[in-house]
DNA sequence: AATTCGGGGGC
DNA sequence: GCCCCAGAATT
């Protein structure tokens, strides 16, 4: 997998030599349930605007915002920034080594806290993103999709099928990772292409069996308070305030819904109330 | 362990 | 239309 790496690797910019921990870090953020092409753009003005943890910590919350654009899931732009200022306060500015000191940032999780000792800074950890979990299910335990939530089992494989040496264990991650992304993907892989498929993986030489699927069938995204508080945010931060009778017009069958989801966007701090009308923060 | 939290592109 | 995407925080 690390030689397939090494000729089928895309050239993502924050992959770059002397791309900064900050920078990566930033990356990890962005790339959360968001996939890359459409993390890209927003990556590039983002550290062309605030290239340090200061720039971040500094800027006007609003702004940070505006060029979070439409990545999805605002509050991690929030928590960034969040982070920056506690990275500033408490680490001297410096993105802090260890898997405790990262984890306890805002919004940085198991697996970004992982990922940001492995990419930035070069050291073992046990990186378990969707990809890695996927073509380990797939490879080793024979099954088509990993268990629905990260399990121990699935934490034990992980953990004894990274590398003991830290460079090989950090070239292990990046190219199991990308083999997830580019390769081993969740629908429609494309195995004639992987190296594993001849010898090492499990799920093939099985037949490829599918998933049982579990019943329960997750919320549907129209209609929700999920897409209302979407709707909200995206005038925001193209006015930058909105009167409230704009906003009730969003959803004119269902004016509780409104100031519902208006409500918790000021209480997430997205949002904030002057008057009658609403803006960012 | 289960929920909530955006948004878009591929099929 | 449905599914998935380098998950985190909260309950």
């Amino acid at each position: 997998m690390i030689d397939w790496f090494s000729v089928q690797g895309r050239d993502l910019p924050w992959r770059r030599p002397g791309t900064s921990p900050w920078a990566i870090l930033v990356s990890e953020v962005m790339l959360q349930q968001t996939p890359v092409v459409r993390v890209l753009p927003r990556w590039v003005d983002w550290m062309e605007q605030w290239p340090t943890p200061a720039d971040l910590a500094d800027a006007p919350t609003a702004e940070v915002l505006r060029r979070w654009d439409r990545l999805g899931y605002p509050r991690r732009a929030l928590r960034l920034q969040e982070c920056a200022r506690a990275i500033v306060r408490e680490h001297g500015g410096a993105v802090p080594r260890g898997l405790e000191s990262l984890h306890s940032l805002p919004g940085i999780g198991e697996y970004t806290a992982a990922a940001v000792t492995a990419f930035a800074h070069h050291g073992r950890a046990v990186v378990a993103d969707t990809n890695i979990r996927r073509v380990l299910a797939r490879s080793v335990r024979g099954r088509a999709l990993p268990d629905p939530s990260y399990s121990a089992a699935e934490r034990a494989l992980a953990t004894r099928s990274l590398p003991a040496e830290p460079k090989r264990s950090v070239a292990w991650n990046q190219a199991v990772m990308e083999l997830g992304a580019l390769v081993c993907t969740a629908r429609s892989p494309q195995c004639e292409r992987c190296p594993l498929a001849e010898a090492g993986c499990a799920w093939y030489a099985a037949g490829m069996p599918p998933s049982v699927q579990d019943g329960r069938r997750p919320q549907r995204f129209e209609g929700t308070d999920r897409q209302m508080r979407g709707k909200i945010m995206a005038v925001l931060r193209r006015d930058g305030e909105a009167a409230s009778a704009d906003l009730l017009a969003l959803d004119p069958s269902d004016p509780a819904r409104v100031e519902r989801c208006t409500a918790s966007l000021v209480q997430d701090g997205l949002a904030a109330r002057i008057g009658e009308q609403l803006r960012l923060p």
